[in-house]
DNA sequence: TTTTAATCAGGTATAAATACGCAATGCATT
DNA sequence: AATGCATTGCGTATTTATACCTGATTAAAA
């Protein structure tokens, strides 16, 4: 555990003490002695972080942690909840993300799913963001792609060159013939009114077609 | 639980009696017959819902259910892992999504949840759908994709590939030969690792290199 | 100062995409 | 029954892209 507040670290090192598959390791009140403590050949699972601590902050621990320590997963345990932490912290190489309100129950499950190489993101904020960042998509999307009409076959072939497949490749794949799909693909540049396929591709993600 | 498929439902439903706290109250299979047994009394705290039944479907269920029984938690648990099957369903009235691949832990502690008053998404979707749809190109992308240090040349050759020109095109407008354009075009189809141009554009696009 | 990286450029060869014309099938709508 | 449309497929020709190789110049970094 790396928490700069005491009474919070014994409590949840209590709390966690009273699992029979947990055992706390070592405490630590910052980043910089957290890094000491592994290099002194502490190598939890897990390492509970706090975002805010002094000397060294929870998100420099993290990026140095999976730099040095991979094999030590970092879950965030923080009163932060803004969502660009969490991206952030996710992005430097944490494998969970909790609020400090969560339940006993939940910090315990997410203990063991990420030591059972899981990602977490503690059910309060990931609803919240789920629903946030999605309902936008769902909405804007169908009326983009009320524009175009690319017929179901000319999706798959789309999608298919966006990944870089070839004529050859996308005709095996859809067990078709390549002079097939070499026709699907000038009706989806013909209706896009694009020269070729990097055109085709940027095309059709600003229209929201390809995600 | 409402699941068409016997062995399924079985199975769970031997998993969650083994919970001393839990307690499977009926199982159909089919929305009709879950809201008969509604009617006729049985009211749960949780009703496990897969999504894809006959006659009626866990989507219409989870609808009639927050209507006339608003107090009964509907938990999703499907096979179907498409995103907006989670917003669609939540925003008809469930109270969690859990896909069929949870592992038991996962699945006690998200009953325990709703029942506790929460929301829940399984940590494998919810994961997903955070990095993806948050403000992936400035912070997930670029770790994900490591190298991308485009020159400054490169870039604008990947802006006018992206516009369609061909590198005969974009010499002109450079003022420089093809050969070289195409030389800028393969190390930027090397530093992405994709097989051509098609795919260069996708990842350029996602990464928030192009916009 | 040596080295690295970026930009430039040519050669050669193969693979792939683009452009055009043509036509049969199945399927749903009118 | 007829119409439109999606899907399928072939042929031919040209253009473009891709995959290798090579090397020169310049500016910045070690």
């Amino acid at each position: 555990m790396a928490e700069d507040h005491n009474v919070v670290r014994n409590g949840i090192k209590s709390l966690l003490e009273h699992e029979s598959d947990m055992e706390v390791v070592g405490d630590v009140s910052n980043g910089v002695e957290a890094l000491e403590a592994m290099d002194d050949g502490i190598h939890p699972q897990i390492v509970l972080v706090d975002l805010s601590m002094p000397e060294m902050g929870g998100m420099e621990l993290i990026r140095n942690m999976s730099l040095s320590f991979p094999y030590i997963s970092p879950i965030v345990l923080s009163m932060a909840d803004h969502e660009q932490y969490v991206i952030e912290a996710m992005a430097a190489g944490a494998r969970g993300y909790l609020l400090k309100n969560v339940t006993q129950n939940e910090l315990v499950f997410a203990i063991r799913h990420v030591a059972g190489g899981g990602q977490y993101v503690c059910s309060e904020l990931a609803i919240r963001m789920i629903l946030k960042n999605a309902s936008l998509p769902d909405l804007v999307q169908p009326d983009i792609n009320g524009n175009f009409d690319f017929t179901k076959r000319e999706m798959e072939v789309l999608k298919l060159i966006s990944e870089g497949y070839t004529n050859n490749q996308i005709a095996d794949k859809l067990f078709t013939s390549r002079r097939t799909v070499e026709g699907h693909r000038q009706s989806l540049i013909e209706k896009t009114g694009v020269p070729n396929s990097a055109a085709l591709i940027m095309n059709s993600v600003r229209a929201g077609i390809l995600k």
